[in-house]
Parts: structure tokens; C-alpha cells; sequence
DNA sequence: TTGTCATATGAATATTTTATCATATGAATA
DNA sequence: TATTCATATGATAAAATATTCATATGACAA
């Protein structure tokens, strides 16, 4: 090897990380949450899905410290944390630059792939 | 909502850049490979683990595009995609910085956190 | 051409993750 | 304090993903 640096991180923050950030659904929180905090019923909404899914997933972000919440009478309202928002941020970028390349390299893959994804 | 850029990408793309780049082991396979392009069988032993499993990763993270290989002799050379160097230094960063942050976080964590990360 | 090394592939299984449902908790308000 | 709204939680079911095993392919060397 003639670079080590790849083990300067231990694999159970490496986890950690992807635990709550290696997923679309609460990559897509983040990336509503990260411009408008709200509560979980209006994050629903937007989301367009179950209540108990939302808030299973808010809760894992929570776990991961992505996000935080303050309380505004019987609601909730879910916000990014500061240290969050660069990744988010890069990964966003990342995804909307290379968007027609994610999806050419896919059509022309290998028979191995999953059929969901064509 | 104050702002929708959130709109501008599609589900689809989320997805295939977290089919392959959400995932430990397969951003470990980055992380190493970013640094040095080398064959399934070194990437096997640097991994610790299986030759067919080394295998099938690297044909997904091939088939989205964030890797590619050269033939050299009887070995494939798997080398990373220039275009995805900059996230994966990003997400190592992110890592790397929030390290102390993201562990500490998981055990302050509530009761809905999973026993595996304990 | 046979054997061996390197890799790829497919199928089966195991494991993990996600989604859903039922229900609990807790705040506000009639 | 009963009711309703908002959220959280735990258990289960369902789906997706990862791992493993057996075997195929393909290059090279004896």
C-alpha cells in the first residue's frame, strides 16, 4: 500500500455514518429539512408518507445527531444540524452533477444488476 | 416552503447513488481504492474477506459508475472514477471530523436505538 | 491440453432494513 | 377531565440487501 490513511477511521463510525445517512428516504428529509425545519405532520406531507415512518426515520437521525428538535406547543419541529449541512450540501451537488452519468452508466451495465433499477 | 431546490433531482438518481455508495463496506472499497487501484485478489486481502463478495461489490459500484477496472494479465486492476473522488474525500472528511460527535450522539441516543449500535 | 490462478456469476440463504399497524404518551382545548 | 391533535414507540410483516457456496470463464504457464 503506499497509503494508509483509509484506516485512520474506525469502521463502527464509518457505520455509524451510513446508518442514518446511506439511504434516499432520509437522505431526502435532510435535504427538505436542511432549508425548512418543520414538524413531523407538514415533513409527512411533503414527504408523502406514514406518520410512524417519518418519525421512525426522524429518530434516526436524531441517533446519528443529523438533526435536533425543539418543541413548539404539541408539535415538533425537526431541524438539520450546522455540521450536517456541508455533506449534505457536497453529496446534493455531487448527485445533481452527475445525474445523467449515474443513469447512462446503469443502462449500460452488466447483466448482474438488480432488475429494479432498470 | 421557502425553498424547493430539493425538487430539482430525481428520486431515481438518489437512489442509484445510494445503492452504491450507501453502504460501509463499499465506501471502505472507495476509500482504499481512491488511493490505490489495485486487483480483486489484493483488494480481497486488504478487505479480509471473501474473494465473491469483493466480486459483487465492485460490479455495483462499477455499474454506477463510481469505478472502473483495466485488464492486466489475469487480474482486473478496479480503480476509482475521477469524478468520484471528490465525495468520497468529502464524506471521509465528514467522517473523520465528526468521528468523537457521531459516537457520542449514538450512546446518549434514546431507547429506540438499535442494540447493534451499542 | 492440462492445470492453476484470478475473477465473475448465479442461486440459495442469512441478515438487515424498511414499512406498517396498533397503541401509547403528552400537550392543548373545549 | 374528556377529547383531539401531534408525535413516539414497539412489534410484526415485508422487502431489500448482503453473504456464502458452488461453479463457470478466461488467461497464462507448464
Amino acid at each position: 500500500m503506499t497509503n494508509t490513511s483509509y484506516n485512520l477511521v474506525n469502521d463502527n463510525t464509518i457505520r455509524l455514518f451510513f446508518d442514518a445517512f446511506g439511504n434516499m428516504k432520509r437522505f431526502k428529509i435532510l435535504a427538505i429539512l436542511k432549508n425548512d425545519p418543520m414538524s413531523v405532520s407538514r415533513l409527512q406531507r411533503v414527504m408523502n408518507c406514514e406518520q410512524s415512518d417519518v418519525s421512525h426515520n426522524l429518530q434516526c437521525l436524531l441517533n446519528c445527531g443529523f438533526v435536533n428538535k425543539k418543541i413548539n406547543g404539541k408539535e415538533r419541529i425537526y431541524y438539520v444540524n450546522e455540521e450536517a449541512k456541508p455533506i449534505i450540501n457536497a453529496v446534493y451537488k455531487h448527485i445533481n452533477k452527475y445525474e445523467k452519468y449515474l443513469i447512462s452508466c446503469n443502462i449500460m451495465a452488466n447483466p448482474a444488476i438488480s432488475m429494479k433499477n432498470r
